[in-house]
RNA sequence: GCCGCCGUAGCUCAGUGGUAGAGCGCACCCUUGGUAAGGGUGAGGCCGGGAGUUCAAUUCUCCCCGGCGGCACCA
């Protein structure tokens, strides 16, 4: 691109129709827009070059296609808007609070976020001074103007006045980037664009959400500093629909919900884990029988290994100097009931509750001489692990400090990695669709700066995952880096009520463990070989499993999976026995089923059970007694009808049954 | 762990420098009501913990602990 173009040359631009204008020399979107339509230029927001968006006021130089961005074009319009609204909150900030530094401010999902630099953090009541003052600025209506400025002469122009955070962002840009400058009124701030052509056009369809601390480039050694995060959307419809979206999320809350639906509590003299009430563990149970008869059904042989495991094996295993600062140690002695003598001596030998099963299921696997012929072995096992997460990490059921997994660990010869990686793959989509979720994300984290292993193990063992993905045509996304120090590994997340994601699935391959805990097997040859051990888990957690299933069906569990599934109600208390009666059917049937005979109102038990989140109640009166039916009525629904008590059974029981992962083939 | 906000009855929340209130829930009584709240009465609180200021602190200050929203970490 060449900045010396002659004006003679004319211009040819491309419209998203197919038509083209011609221009006498280089021009401006705004000219475009302008040539076009009056109503076009009021709506222009900024215009896209060859697939690039740039600023209206850009002069476009050579022959393009070229497309006006509008308030239509939903994306673009979006992206272009929320950076705006950062960049008119960061001057509303700087013109209420002098002194304060600006560092970065990217988009988000919904909206955007700005990280300033300031000794006093924000706190949310000053959120509605600054959206106030952004409106204003918005009112003034300020040109925003695009300028290429040197290099050096920016650092030391942001130096100059104290924004040492963008002359670092400045330094730090590769050589030969343009360094573009954006004016807005008396403000600028360093930023790639493209911006509005003024304040103006950002409207109002704006909001500051929270203020929270963000630590400098994201890493907890820097300094900490004050994010602002805010939304901005086309028009007021649009943002009153993302604040009801964000109300109807926090209905999901899995905290809410548990104490609602009596699932389980949370108390700090155990910090991080959980209490499950009966109704709960009902859900866990249930999960975790479905989740059995899938494993044994792939292959999996069911283990249970120790809780407390000698610090020595820890040391072996590499966790001692990876991963002890998350784990529970544990003293090995008598502790002393004198009461003026401390409880412990300090010099014992240390125990650890185990943070991951792999090197017990290593044990296990070490007991006997393996042939080749044994491989795969698969182990399963609802591990209980102990991990000392953070205080600021926990969070209801999604992280905790106790959790139980759906673990497993499959060992293998080299050549079978793949086949064994693809059969998970199809395992987990299959438990996946079974229990609500036929979307997932997947990840491939890569090998980590530290890490254990040559480069040619690592290229085999990457290559294996994305060869497993690529067979069944999964879609992934690269998290580089991101692999555990012993492998790489597949991460499966999904998504909670309020859009978070959380991993739950995982899938590593890792050739250093067996080395480390010496796993062999005796190969066709009749050497010793290190097998390699796949690391695996479906739901991840119960517990997150469950607090992300809960948020997903917002509490209405498929049958299967219900804590209670019916309740059985008279009307009246001259119904009593028959309803008796259908409750002990209920149960003869295997149904989860419950029998309310309190001397409530009719409408007050079904809104009880219906805020219970109850998937079926029946309610029996003199006439279901008589003909011996029931009226029936579904979660959700207001209507209900009355079936013969058999049918209703049949249909409660069939509806009920655990699935068995044939509907996903 | 870091930054900010918050902590009053089982739950949701009012409130005050002079040791507390509502609704729901709970208990009892009345009510026997055909599908999302029938009526009455009553019991429930070391106002998160500790220190300070004060004649007096649930209220003001400080320190802890915990919760919430993020960050970092992570299943």
């Amino acid at each position: 691109m060449s900045e010396k173009n002659s004006a003679q040359n004319p211009v040819n631009l491309c419209l998203p129709d197919g038509s083209v204008r011609t221009f006498d020399g280089p021009v401006t979107g705004t000219t475009l827009a302008g040539d076009i339509g009056p109503g076009l230029l009021k709506a222009a927001l900024c215009i896209k070059v060859n697939g690039e968006a740039w600023d209206l006021s850009r002069p476009i130089e050579e022959d393009s296609d070229v497309a006006i961005v509008t308030s239509r074009d939903k994306e673009d319009a979006l992206d272009i808007l929320r950076h705006d609204c950062a960049h008119i909150m960061a001057e509303a900030v700087q013109e209420l609070f002098p002194g304060t530094q600006v560092t970065i401010g990217p988009n988000i999902e919904d909206g955007f976020f700005y990280d300033f630099a300031r000794d006093k953090p924000f706190t949310e009541d000053d959120l509605e001074v600054i959206e106030k003052r952004m409106h204003e600025i918005v009112a003034r209506d300020e040109e925003i103007i695009r300028e290429v400025w040197d290099r050096d002469d920016a650092i030391a122009y942001f130096k100059k006045i104290g924004e040492i955070y963008k002359a670092e962002i400045i330094a730090d840009l590769p050589e030969g980037e343009p360094i573009t400058v954006y004016r807005q009124g008396e403000w600028l701030d360093l930023c790639r664009g493209p911006h509005l052509p003024s304040t103006g056009k950002l409207g109002s369809a704006f909001k500051l959400m929270k203020v929270a601390g963000a630590y400098w480039r994201g890493d907890s050694k820097n300094e900490m500093l004050t994010r602002i995060y805010g939304t901005c959307w086309t028009d007021k419809k649009e943002l009153k629909a993302y604040l009801h979206r964000l109300e109807e999320a926090e209905k999901r809350d899995h905290r809410k919900l548990g104490r609602e639906m009596d699932l389980f509590h949370l108390q700090e003299e155990a910090q991080g884990s959980v209490f499950w009430h009966p109704q709960g563990y009902t859900v866990w149970l249930q999960l975790e029988k479905y989740i059995r008869t899938r494993l044994r059904g792939a292959g999996y042989d069911e283990i249970k290994t120790p809780q407390l495991l000698d610090s020595k094996l820890w040391e072996k295993s590499g966790h001692w100097s990876k991963f002890r600062e998350n784990m529970f140690v544990v003293p090995d002695e008598v502790p002393s009931t004198d009461e003026d003598a401390p409880v412990l001596s300090g010099d014992a030998k240390l125990m650890a509750l185990k943070p991951m099963n792999c090197p017990a299921h290593v044990q296990v696997f070490r007991q006997g001489i393996k042939s080749y012929r044994d491989l795969p072995i698969r182990f399963a096992e609802f591990g209980c692990c102990h991990r000392n997460e953070a205080h600021g990490a926990l969070h209801g059921l999604m992280r905790v400090r106790q959790m139980t997994q759906d673990d497993g660990h499959v060992f293998c010869r080299e050549d079978q990695v793949t086949e064994e990686s693809v059969a998970f793959c199809d395992l987990l989509a299959s438990v996946y669709e079974d229990l609500g979720f036929p979307e997932f994300q997947v990840k491939l984290a890569t090998r980590p700066d530290v890490r254990a292993g040559t480069d040619e193990i690592w290229d085999k063992a990457e290559a294996a995952l994305e060869a497993a993905l690529n067979a069944r045509g999964i879609a992934f996304e690269y998290a580089p880096g991101e692999g555990a120090f012993y492998g790489p590994k597949l991460e499966f997340h999904l998504s909670d009520a309020i859009g978070r994601t959380w991993q739950c699935g995982t899938l590593q391959s890792d050739f250093v463990l067996p080395e480390r805990l010496d796993a062999s097997y005796i190969a066709e040859d009749g050497s010793r070989q290190r097998p390699v051990m796949l690391h695996r888990a479906i739901l991840g957690t119960l517990e997150r499993f469950i607090g992300i299933m809960i948020e997903h069906f917002a509490g209405r569990m498929p049958l299967w999976l219900a804590p209670t599934q019916v309740v059985i109600t008279p009307i009246t208390s001259e119904a009593d026995d028959y309803a008796k009666a259908v409750f002990e059917k209920l149960e003869a049937a295997g149904l989860r089923a419950e029998l309310d005979l309190r001397n409530e109102s009719i409408k007050y038990k079904v809104r009880d059970h219906s805020h219970k989140k109850v998937p079926a109640i029946l309610v029996v009166g003199g006439r279901e007694a008589e003909n011996n039916t029931v009226s029936i009525r579904r979660l959700g629904s207001n209507n209900q009808s009355v079936v013969d008590l058999s049918e209703a059974i049949d249909a409660l029981v069939t509806e009920g049954t655990m699935p068995d992962g044939t509907a996903s083939a």
